[in-house]
This record gives structure tokens, C-alpha cells and sequence, in this order.
DNA sequence: TAATTATATTGCAATATTACGATATGTTTT
DNA sequence: AAAACATATCGTAATATTGCAATATAATTA
């Protein structure tokens, strides 16, 4: 095998679980989500001047937490706002609680 | 900077936070944690035989796992009885939910 | 002591991650 | 329309991750 070919071998749960854990593996990501949660939202340059960090390594940042689905991004006017995805927050919080609890 | 050398911007919280995640980013060592968590403790060999993977590869993953404090190992004659650290364990969980309940 | 068994480590390849600066895109303001 | 601002994408470099086979180490059995 050139990776890991077998795809099936484990549960959607545990790629999710596994997915979502990744997404949280970054100290510049757990800041970002920090920010977004505690205030509800968040520009992107107001983050940028808060971490220390490129915009353009912030912005693919971002993309990851999107990608993983954690948080969406609405444009708004120039700007670009960042929220918590609600549902899946949840839905990653279950299953990490679930995997730690047992 | 050759790579993020600021090593001081983000708390001990976060850097934890985002360490034992890591741990738990992928699939195999979701699976090793769920192995080891369903019977109190497991050998190496027996966790060789559930899972679709090179034993050297496992062994590496073991290691990911007790260099994050997850678990730890038992020599027991020539099998090596892998556990669940409970105190870290418990530690994880915290500061995961913690990140996402605030 | 030699052979066997169990686990770990090493060496290597493929791919992913993280970071940055430069450039592109898109919106507002002038 | 041009300039200014905000964000995203691209290209690239350094390092990390994941995987395996081969080899090493350590304990047990013959």
C-alpha cells in the first residue's frame, strides 16, 4: 500500500472522531476557535492582529476549521465574519466525550 | 523565523489542549484508545491482531500515545500490557471540553 | 546455550502540515 | 477608473506524520 488504501476498515464515528480531534491539534487553531467563542464572531483581521501569525497562515488555518467543519465564514462588505458552526461543535464535543468517557 | 520559534505566545492550557488532541487525531490510535478502554488494559500483540496495520507502525503509534501522556505500558513477562492513564485521561477530557463548552 | 517469541527501533518513502512572501481577487473609497 | 484595503491562493521550504520491511533487543522455552 502507498498509504493506508483500507478506508473501510474503520467507522465513520471513528474517521469523524479522529477528524475532528485533528482540526484541534493546533495551538494557532485552538486560539482561533477561543476567540470565536467567546465573543460570538470574528473578522479575520481582527484575528490577525491578535495572533502571531501571517494573514495568509491564518487564512489557511481558517480553511482547516472549515473544512472540518467547525466554523463558516460570511462575507460582510470587505470583510470576511467567522462563527462557530454550531451543530458540529456540538456533534464534535459528543464525540470526543464519548471516545474520553467509555 | 525558520518555523513558529514564538514558543511563548500561547498558553500551557492551549498547548496541552492542542497535544492531547493531536493524539487523538487519527483513526488508529482512536481505535488503540477504544481497545484499551474497553478492557481495562491490553497487550500489544493481542491490539497487533485487531488492527489492519504493521506491528512497527503500531508500535509508533503506542509511542505517540505514551509520549502524550495517554497511556502507558506494562513490561509483563515478554508481552507488554498497555493501559489507559487515567489521570491524564481525565485531563484530556477537561480541557476538551472545556475548549468546547465556554 | 540456542531457538523462539514479543516488542521496539531504524531506515526509508510518500504525503501532510505549517509557515511565509508574493500575488491574485474582490470590495470600498476617492 | 484608480487607489486602498481585506482576504484568499500560490509557490516554496522545512519539518512532521504515517506506513512498511528489516533489523535489533529482550525474555522465554527447548
Amino acid at each position: 500500500m502507498p498509504k493506508n488504501t483500507n478506508t473501510s476498515y474503520f467507522s465513520i464515528e471513528q474517521e469523524l472522531t479522529a477528524r475532528f480531534s485533528k482540526a484541534l491539534s493546533n495551538p494557532v487553531r485552538i486560539a482561533i476557535l477561543q476567540l470565536l467563542n467567546s465573543q460570538s464572531c470574528c473578522f479575520h483581521g481582527d484575528m490577525a492582529d491578535e495572533l502571531p501569525i501571517a494573514k495568509s497562515t491564518l487564512s489557511q488555518h481558517l480553511n482547516e476549521l472549515k473544512d472540518a467543519g467547525l466554523i463558516q465564514g460570511n462575507i460582510e462588505g470587505p470583510n470576511v465574519k467567522y462563527c462557530i458552526n454550531k451543530e458540529n461543535w456540538k456533534l464534535a464535543k459528543e464525540l470526543i466525550n464519548k471516545l474520553l468517557s467509555d
